[in-house]
DNA sequence: TTAAAATACATAAGTCTTTTATGTATAATA
DNA sequence: TATTATACATAAAAGACTTATGTATTTTAA
């Protein structure tokens, strides 16, 4: 099963810098993967939405890149700037606070974890 | 403090669809008015969003309605049908599971709720 | 050994949902 | 009696993502 789209509308930026402010650097197709198997692929970034939302991020200063070749083919990490993990809490709690906000609202019982 | 807008984005119709679950009868205006208020604020559904997700739930047969007259002004009552009920079920559980595994994903300690 | 799949980047047109703006009208309140 | 609240509606614009496409290298399986 995977998750109808609508849904993860939002969050992808959220799931992003997380990533990021939890392993220093990583590369884009990494973190689709990386995503992929935390959720076991019940959520699946495509290429078409992170791409963008990656150079958005570079473009408000949020993250810095540098390319690393491995053979001839070329890897783009990126890292979190200063703003860019506060950021990163700053998302993580408004999304945190949101889905309680969710959970009183739509009366979902809390998951036993 | 009120959410950033992406992240409401994609639950309207959840939203919509539990509380006319949960209440038989609900127009458009009580319902903006019942999200403010159980939300303390935090969730605001505007009206260029709302009317747009009702007539499309409409459209789609999920619900029906009946218009009722208070004094000379309208109200439109909105009441779930048959398919409603058990989209609003399908919806709703497919939003629990989603956050629990965001909460996964991110990390996010449970409320003590 | 070579075709297919995986890795790795990128962009652009189209779609969908919501925001913002606007419009109409009645009822209640200050 | 002017303002605010109630109550509907739509339409242009914005924004985020999907879908499609493109390029190229490396690994795996037939």
């Amino acid at each position: 099963m995977i998750y109808s789209s609508e849904l993860i509308k939002g969050t992808l930026k959220t799931i992003v810098l997380k990533l990021l402010a939890d392993n220093k650097k990583m590369y884009g197709y990494e973190i689709t993967q990386r995503v992929k198997e935390l959720t076991l692929d019940k959520i699946q970034i495509t290429e078409g939405a992170l791409y963008p939302t990656l150079h958005a991020l570079e473009a408000d200063g949020l993250v810095t890149t540098q390319a690393e070749y491995i053979g001839k083919r070329v890897r783009k990490y990126y890292t979190l700037s200063p703003t860019g993990k506060s950021k990163a809490k700053e998302k993580v709690s408004e999304l945190a606070d949101f889905m309680d906000t969710m959970r009183f609202l739509l009366d979902i019982k809390p998951t036993t974890a």
